[in-house]
RNA sequence: GGGCUCGUGGUCUAGGGGUUAUGACGUCGCCUUGACAUGGCGAAGAUCGCAGGUUCAAUUCCUGCCGAGCCCA
């Protein structure tokens, strides 16, 4: 016994930097390194790529650490964990950005000027985002680095898409497509919010060849010219003398018939408006699947500029919204407009750019989905989810999916579609896997093919066909991002890059994400995998719930809500508090206030405060009250055990282990199989409760206080237990808090806790059989101290001075020495 | 409007057909006992959202309603 190495008093924040800056230094770059070729099983996680937009998402802080939890307990477990640190950069808000910041719009600068632009800006936000991952002590390794707008991963997009396009998963077609305007590019379903806006709705008087009025009601006066059928229910008494009758549009028109017929069809509500519907290309979706079951052919009545066109008469040329203004005009002064009422309703606009969206027809590309829902079903079947409930969302987005995906985009920041046209149009130039091409400026790079372009038959190589193709042009289009992200799985596993390593780590062990991207990231990933491989993308699948503002609401700018990751992680740090105003329910302005907090209490709570798949609520005061604590009390623990000396051979127990010794070490078993089991599990929750109950329960409360007298004297049974629990409590709790047990464990046992790479082995302390399940003794032990200790109190007595009259009970007969010692039992 | 998820002491949370319903924070009372007052001991506090139903038995299963959130039309 002597002084504890543990000389700091308590745990701080300050601290916890030294260790953090300590632990990711040049001398420990290679820590969590990944070694493809180990012996161990394979453990491959395909880590969110974070896309850097300059702040973090506390609660998105909050699942990584939940996810670096996951990474370091299967390292715990023994297998090689590959835990890669991606950043997404590919995409329209980085356009944006550089948009506003220098106040011009994307299309006025040259292409290749813009790109740099980008480039470097994004860069920036790459760097503080790293910083934040180490941190809050992300065990990713950070040697492999990848970026998705990297040449090396672009290529492997781009490699899938053609790999796709020759056996005729991708296709390319005129369809109508949802397409934002004001930005000028198509965008796909998943990427359309709806917001509530005030509208006017209108009630139109047609008439039909027979001189019979119609009132038709509609928000879309504008699009009259693009009406190709008016539709009533089949069950509708009040229209059936109309149906197959002929109807004359309200608005002059160009180019086009001016009547349309009347026609039935079971999607209409009758009791919406008037119950007479006019179906134009496109005013909604039901649009588009009634010229679709109609067999009409679409009109195009909105250009790409957000225009209408020629077919729109004395409103071609304007936009949408004052070209609606107008038509209200016109049917007004025609005496046609018979009211026009104020209504609230949801108005779908781009996710991005928040613009209202057209849905207008299109040449893009796509990938077919809908002939593979039932197989895509069952594969996604094979894979584990957790919590098993969170596959409900892919099923109910499955369930809904009813047109293909549209992939290309009209924007710059982005994969480009791999592919050159062949001056006449009707073959197409692909270049060769594995290579990243530009070719809105780049030619065909050595080892292109020629492929039909509609067939996609191969016809030879490029440098054998070059003379017959003429002057060849590069697509200018390029992907939607979602086509570079859906590929993380592949890319993590060594498809491509490493055959070897993917034969053994495909499918990939686990996909964690949070729940509001099921629709789209994790989607759209099963579908590439199904397509290209025919295979489940995952072995297992972690779908967390959303960090949440303290009174259970999305944080959001506009609500002012939102608590900044670094506030939380750098509270505390240098003695500065954190202070935060926030807008609370009803407006008011609501002050948070926490003294000491930083990555491991924070990653304390996320760990033991709710199961994942949840929404969580993020409070820094509860986080601070709740958990920091519970690790001063850990680190307590382990400061005082320091103090004793730790014996050599920790691994095998000495002979004649003392009864209480035993009795701690059963139930300490008893811990370490429910961790071990937790840890087996993915199940995050019940392995933090289990540590923590055990570290600041009957460990300190109960055995250390019948132990203490034995430990100041020396004795060899109580300081080879007290070592052997602390040393192992510190190992299989490093997943959680891999600073402090890295700090600790390093101080008193020479060994960071953090770079153990097996579950501790409990085998050789278990009791003799003759004593049965001392486990057994636990609550009556405890329910016997506490007789003790209040009988005690309620005596005057302190707690270390002797007692007459209270005997140990005979079920406790076997710990009947310590109890006695402990309590001075007279 | 539809789908999904959630609704457990003041707050957060576990559990799940029969339990004295888990734990923590907070509250209250007491206690400086050789690591820890960022501690210890103890107490109060829940008709498990509401209403029906299934069952010998429901907080747990079912239905409806109410409230919250997410997604979709």
């Amino acid at each position: 016994m002597g002084d504890p190495t543990i000389r700091d008093k308590r745990w701080t924040i300050d601290l916890e930097k030294r260790i953090q800056e300590d632990h990711f230094g040049p001398s420990f770059n290679d820590r969590y390194s990944f070694n493809p070729k180990s012996d161990r099983e394979l453990f491959v996680i395909d880590t969110p790529p974070p896309y850097p937009s300059g702040t973090w998402h506390i609660g998105a802080v909050a699942q990584y650490s939940m996810i670096d939890v996951i990474a370091r307990s299967q390292r715990l477990m023994g297998k090689e964990v590959y835990f890669p640190w991606g950043v997404d950069r590919n995409g329209i808000n980085i356009e944006f950005t550089v948009e506003k910041k220098t106040g011009r719009k994307m299309r006025t600068y040259e292409r290749g000027e813009f790109l740099e632009l980008c480039s470097e800006t994004i860069e920036e936000y790459t760097q503080a985002m790293r910083s934040t991952a180490k941190r809050v002590g992300l065990s990713c390794d950070y040697s492999n680095e990848y970026l998705t707008d990297a040449p090396d991963y672009r290529a492997v997009t781009q490699s899938i898409f053609v790999d796709l396009f020759r056996r005729g998963d991708i296709v390319e077609d005129l369809r109508p497509n949802i397409y934002d305007p004001v930005e000028g590019t198509t965008i796909a379903d998943a990427e359309v919010q709806r917001v509530s806006r005030e509208t006017l709705l209108c009630d139109v008087r047609w008439t039909t060849d027979d001189g019979d009025d119609v009132i038709i009601s509609t928000t879309r006066p504008e699009l009259i010219c693009a009406c190709g059928v008016v539709v009533v229910h089949p069950d509708d008494e009040r229209y059936k003398h109309l149906v197959g009758k002929k109807v004359a549009l309200p608005l002059p028109v160009e180019g086009r018939e001016s009547k349309v017929q009347i026609m039935t069809h079971p999607s209409v509500k009758s009791d919406f408006g008037s119950g007479v519907l006019m179906v134009c290309s496109f005013g909604d979706q039901n649009d588009v699947s009634v010229f679709r079951e109609l067999g009409l052919k679409p009109f195009v009545a909105i250009d790409l500029e957000g225009k209408l066109t020629d077919i729109a008469g004395p409103l071609e040329g304007m936009m949408a919204e004052d070209a609606r203004n107008a038509a209200i005009q016109i049917l007004s002064d025609t005496g046609r407009l018979e009211s026009a009422n104020k209504r609230m309703q949801e108005v779908p606009v781009s996710e991005r750019g928040g613009n209202p969206v057209e849905i207008i027809l299109l040449k893009e590309w796509y990938v077919r989905q809908t002939h593979i829902l039932g197989r895509l079903r069952e594969l996604s079947d094979e894979s584990v989810f957790i919590p098993e409930r969170n596959r409900q969302f892919l099923h109910d987005w499955m369930d809904g999916i009813s047109i293909d995906w549209p992939i290309s985009r009209r924007r710059w920041y982005h994969t480009e579609v791999p592919i050159w046209y062949s001056d006449d149009g009707t073959k197409v130039v692909v270049p060769p896997h594995g290579t990243y091409v530009q070719p809105w400026r780049d030619s065909p790079p050595p080892g292109s093919e020629v492929l039909d372009r509609s067939t996609r038959e191969l016809l030879g190589s490029y440098d054998d066909l070059v003379e017959s193709l003429g002057s060849i042009y590069g697509e200018e289009k390029v992907f939607d991002t979602w086509m570079d992200s859906s590929n993380s799985n592949l890319y993590v596993s060594g498809y491509i890059s490493d055959p070897e390593m993917f034969q053994r780590a495909f499918p990939t062990s686990i996909r964690p994400q949070g729940k509001e991207i099921v629709r789209t990231w994790l989607y759209y990933t099963l579908l590439k995998s199904a397509l290209l491989l025919d295979k489940p993308g995952f072995e297992n699948i972690w779908v967390d719930g959303l960090g949440m503002d303290p009174w259970g609401r999305k944080m959001s700018k506009s609500l002012g809500n939102g608590i900044d990751a670094d506030s939380v992680l750098e509270c505390g740090a240098g003695g500065r508090t954190g202070s935060w105003k926030i807008r609370g329910p009803e407006g008011k302005q609501v002050s948070l206030k926490a003294n000491k907090i930083g990555s491991e209490c924070f990653r304390l709570w996320k760990a033991c405060d709710a199961q994942v798949g949840d929404d969580f609520h993020i409070n820094p005061e509860e986080i601070e009250s709740k958990y920091y604590g519970v690790l001063t009390k850990m680190f307590n623990v382990a400061r005082f055990a320091s103090q004793f000396e730790v014996p050599e051979d920790l691994e095998s127990a000495p002979d004649g282990l003392n009864i209480e010794d035993l009795w701690i070490l059963s139930e300490f078993n008893k811990v370490m199989t429910r961790v071990s089991g937790a840890w087996s599990e993915l199940d995050i929750y019940n392995a933090a409760q289990a540590i923590k109950g055990f570290w600041t329960g009957v460990f300190p409360g109960h055995w250390l206080e019948m132990s203490k007298s034995r430990l100041y004297e020396g004795d060899k049974s109580a300081e080879w237990t007290l070592h052997r629990i602390v040393r192992d409590l510190l190992t299989v709790f490093s997943p959680i808090c891999p600073f402090f047990t890295h700090y600790l464990s390093t101080q008193i046992y020479g060994t960071s806790a953090v770079d153990i790479r097996d579950f501790p082995s409990s085998a050789e302390f278990e009791s003799p059989s003759d004593y049965g399940d001392l486990t057994d003794l636990t609550p009556k032990i405890m329910d016997f101290n506490s007789m003790v200790w209040k009988a005690k109190k309620e005596g005057g007595l302190s707690l270390k001075s002797p007692i007459s009259g209270i005997a140990v009970p005979t079920d406790l007969s076997l710990m009947s020495k310590p109890l006695s010692s402990m309590h001075r039992l007279e």
